[in-house]
DNA sequence: CCGGACGATGCGAACGTTTGCCAGATCGTC
DNA sequence: GACGATCTGGCAAACGTTCGCATCGTCCGG
């Protein structure tokens, strides 16, 4: 193993010399690094990350924790930050806290003392978890808390476009499924869908949930929406969406002709249900992004628009799976088979 | 920070009676390890990472690296070995290399040193990647080279019995629609259908691709597949299904009864689909799980059972997506709207 | 021509753990 | 009662890096 003072004897310099041209390269003649920086890479230098980090402190890697990596939409907040991460020369943790919030606050909890960051996605246990950080920088994806970076989408606009579009189409009854009960998306999906409602003042909106964000929690709510006999139903992901479809299909019943279904995330698997999926789009990936880069980049060193929250905006994908209700009043629900 | 030394004087020992009570316990006695393990429960001590590393060469972690993941079949594998990871103890270090060979290699040279195994989910560049390792341990899953330990499908059972069902429904003419050209799963099951359709001796196989792993590859081979005449298509997996699927459908073409499509993998797209994609499990999680174990667990001191290859089983699972071809000859296809 | 200031580099001490080596204790046996 | 075997636990040296401090030279203004 090529070390410090390989390169330091190659390049005729001492260590501390070799150490500084390579991490803050403007400390050391432009010669002398020339020498240090040629010499490393002649010897393939490669710095031992676990001596740099027991002495400094830090550790170049940062940490990811979301509730469950087989979601698509956990899948691509990963696949963004991952990218970012390596685009950055940094590390990244990732940890899968399996929806369980007693796992998401011991995952925080190993993995704080060795990152020097951690992106925290639709934590399930904000309060206990942060306490986990141990003061350890944070961002928040898809969950707010006073006082901490965050990256969300902006629900609130998305339900009001997606009631604005059901409300064009001639619907006036409207269910929601909504997701976890701690989910912060979940509340600010029902804020949004309530204040959208009360500002369109001819759309009765009707909530249900909690519910699981996976399939199951779409077949579990099927039953329940048409019981409401809304005419549109919006659930709190794409996963949701697909269970409940499917079930409604079982049960006979036609999308959109019988009820008209909205999903969210924009998950890839939107496009591939029959209908396609009308579903509120953001860009995770760069979600993912744009959190590492928070946590990478100094503030007032680089960027310093990254301060603050940053919102990122929700777009409404209009496929099959919405339509006009059929007739005045819905017809009434066939018997399951 | 609580540190060794504090543990030390708290329980009355010297930091290395400290050091060995914690990780080789029964180097110590009884009593000795008792008073030091509650007096580190007590002090809430946690031993720094980087500083074992640096001293022992050891990490505590294990590298994984995957060509995709949003890929649900990754995400899955990803998932199961987070989760045995946690299990066991280890930091897990996931990367994404985006299909790209050359980004593989940099992601594994760059984990090599700080991880004590890696896990390399279906490389696409095994020779060169295998080098940046550097002697350190490795999983292959999803692929075979002679001398590493690998944990792959049974992809030729599971194309035997693939070929058999769709032989058993009448259909004597099969396309293939093969992924990536450098993927190794797509070999086996190239060799599996081949294998299988010269012991069945009365199905003609007809191979297309490569095609890319994902949703875009389904839509550029449905054509492709609808001008070989074969009256059912095996995919390469799931998304390419889903794909071709949509394609047929744009096309006017039904599923099963104009072409049956079997899938490959059974990640969670298969059942959403209408219909509902017949196709190949494996258990993936476990895939993940096995592999961790295999680094994790040392040969000769722990099970032995984990020694060589493994192989998983895969499983048939026939849904809506397979039935017997139309009449005698298939319809010749309607031209696109 | 001198003093002060500043820039570049070297010296050496940490960072917290593991581990080889050795000393002391304990016990059994002759 | 002494000797050897066995076991336990302490000392101190690493591991490779970073960084505070010191040193040395140079340059500029007075």
């Amino acid at each position: 193993m090529v070390t410090v003072h390989d390169v330091a004897r190659a390049a005729g310099v001492s260590i501390s010399t070799v150490s500084r041209a390579l991490t803050d390269p403007q400390r050391v003649a432009v010669a002398t690094r020339d020498r240090v920086t040629s010499a490393a890479r002649e010897l393939g230098y490669r710095p031992n990350r676990a001596a740099s980090v027991l002495r400094a402190g830090r550790s170049g890697a940062l940490g990811l924790v979301v509730p469950d990596l087989a979601n698509p939409y956990f899948a691509a907040i990963a696949k963004g930050a991952q990218a970012q991460a390596r685009e950055r020369g940094v590390g990244l943790f990732v940890v899968d806290s399996d929806e369980d919030p007693e796992l998401e606050t011991e995952a925080v909890s190993g993995l704080a003392p060795q990152t020097d960051g951690i992106i925290l996605c639709s934590p399930r246990a904000v309060e206990r978890t942060v306490e986990a950080l141990e003061g350890r920088p944070v961002v928040l994806v898809n969950h707010h808390v006073d006082g901490l970076p965050s990256v969300v989408a902006d629900h609130e606009a998305g339900m009001l476009r997606t009631l604005e579009h059901l409300r064009a189409l001639g619907h006036a009854k409207v269910a929601y499924v909504g997701g976890p009960a701690r989910s912060w998306s979940d509340s600010r999906r029902r804020a949004g869908l309530r204040a959208a409602a009360a500002r369109l003042g001819d759309v009765e909106l009707v909530e249900l949930g909690p519910h699981r964000p996976q399939v199951a929690g779409g077949h579990a709510a099927a039953d329940l929406v048409v019981a409401t006999r809304a005419t549109a139903v919006v659930t709190f992901n794409d996963l949701v969406a697909a269970g409940l479809v499917e079930r409604l299909r079982v049960r006979g019943l036609d999308v959109p002709g019988d009820l008209s279904v909205v999903g969210c995330d924009d998950a890839y698997v939107a496009e591939l249900l029959a209908p396609p999926l009308t579903t509120l789009r953001t860009d995770l990936r760069d979600s993912g992004r744009v959190a590492v880069d928070r946590l990478v980049l100094r503030p007032g060193k680089d960027d310093g628009a990254l301060q603050g929250d940053v919102t990122l905006p929700v777009e409404l994908v209009v496929r099959g799976s919405t339509a006009p209700p059929r007739a005045a009043a819905p017809r009434p629900a066939p018997d399951a088979p």
